[in-house]
DNA sequence: CATATTTATTGACATTTGTCAACCTACTCT
DNA sequence: AGAGTAGGTTGACAAATGTCAATAAATATG
């Protein structure tokens, strides 16, 4: 695994980008962060335990979900760079209704809620920083609400392809489906069709 | 209409709530919000437009829609207290694909983006503030996507009134139909089916 | 490399929801 | 009060999607 100075460097420089922090923010950040490794389909939170840190992943690929009527459905997929935790358990600090689970070996920095918390008294200017990610995640989730309203599977996945691309590879088509809210049956017949019209 | 301090009075309970807040932050919010009268079906936001300025709901309630496949789908339902605005359009300020529109006389007191940014720069502390705000709508969002999640019409209805009763109240049936996902006469049957089993 | 396991595809069929049209109801506006 | 309009309900039917089962393909395991 490599130093976590290293895994740390591309979330700083997003971070430097929104607006430049201070070399002790950056320590700060840099102490507070701790890099894990996690195998693949380990649970990096279940369902029923309240999210207590935050995890940036910086490589791999991981997902949410959660079940419906004896159904699990993949409710989120994250990729390198993006924050995985679940909004309502960590922002409130109560039990998690979701699940995170890795679908390939990645690796993480984590940070607890104190420790942001700490982070956040310490240095009240992060406090920008962390809304501009916020805002960010808020506007990518109105995107994906867009992609749900489409009529039917076809245009759904094809807002999916237009807009998601790169999720595709590598991840098994039965939570592409559940993400769409389709059957996996319905998603490869879908891909069926617009592959026939090619 | 009411005077603009004891329109903006709960929204500055609320910030408080989060973190007290300096007299001249509160000043600062004071006159940088502007009172405002919406009438009945008046938009507040055409989409094509740029979003910005951002509204608080005084009294009445709004609608966020937008139109796929020649239909006009609610997206959002705002009542007294709610922030108006669209995520996508606001925070980059770039053309909106969604518009804003009274479903009742309304007042909303209303902050340019500029202003916005203004009282960020002169009062860095209010990123606190709005960080709470927006990590409470994000975890909104994240409860709609689980509605529309269930299994079916019914579960989707069920789920709606339970989390969402206060919403019911004065507003047209089609509106909260497309807010679910489904057509007015597919919600009007899940009513009449639940009345029956009552 | 061979086998076992998981995932994806396909078909037949059931179910749900959407569509369209008619009708009813409530409300608005002279 | 009466006409007009918009929203809501109901029925018949069509279309889309889900369900279940069988098979094929891909992936993992020893």
């Amino acid at each position: 695994m490599l130093d976590k100075e290293t895994l740390i460097a591309p979330l700083l420089k997003m971070l430097h980008g929104f607006k430049p922090m201070s070399k002790e923010l950056e320590d700060a950040l840099i102490k507070n962060f701790t890099p894990e490794k996690i195998v693949k389909e380990k649970l990096i939170l279940k369902e029923g335990d309240v999210c207590t840190s935050l995890c940036v992943l910086c490589d791999g690929i991981l997902r949410m979900f959660h079940n419906i009527a004896d159904k699990e459905i993949t409710s989120r997929i994250m990729l390198t760079g993006h924050m995985a935790m679940s909004p309502g358990s960590f922002f409130t600090q109560t039990k998690s209704i979701e699940s995170i689970e890795a679908i390939t070996d990645s690796i993480v920095i984590r940070i607890t809620f104190d420790q942001l918390q700490y982070v956040y008294e310490k240095f009240p200017e992060f406090n920008y920083h962390t809304r501009q990610i916020i805002e960010m995640y808020f506007y990518n989730q109105e995107q994906r609400l867009y992609m749900l309203r489409q009529q039917d599977a076809m245009a759904k996945y094809n807002y999916f392809i237009d807009h998601y691309e790169n999720i595709m590879q590598h991840i098994p088509q039965k939570y592409i489906a559940s993400y769409l809210h389709i059957t996996p049956e319905t998603l490869s017949r879908t891909r069926k069709k617009l592959s026939q019209n090619h």
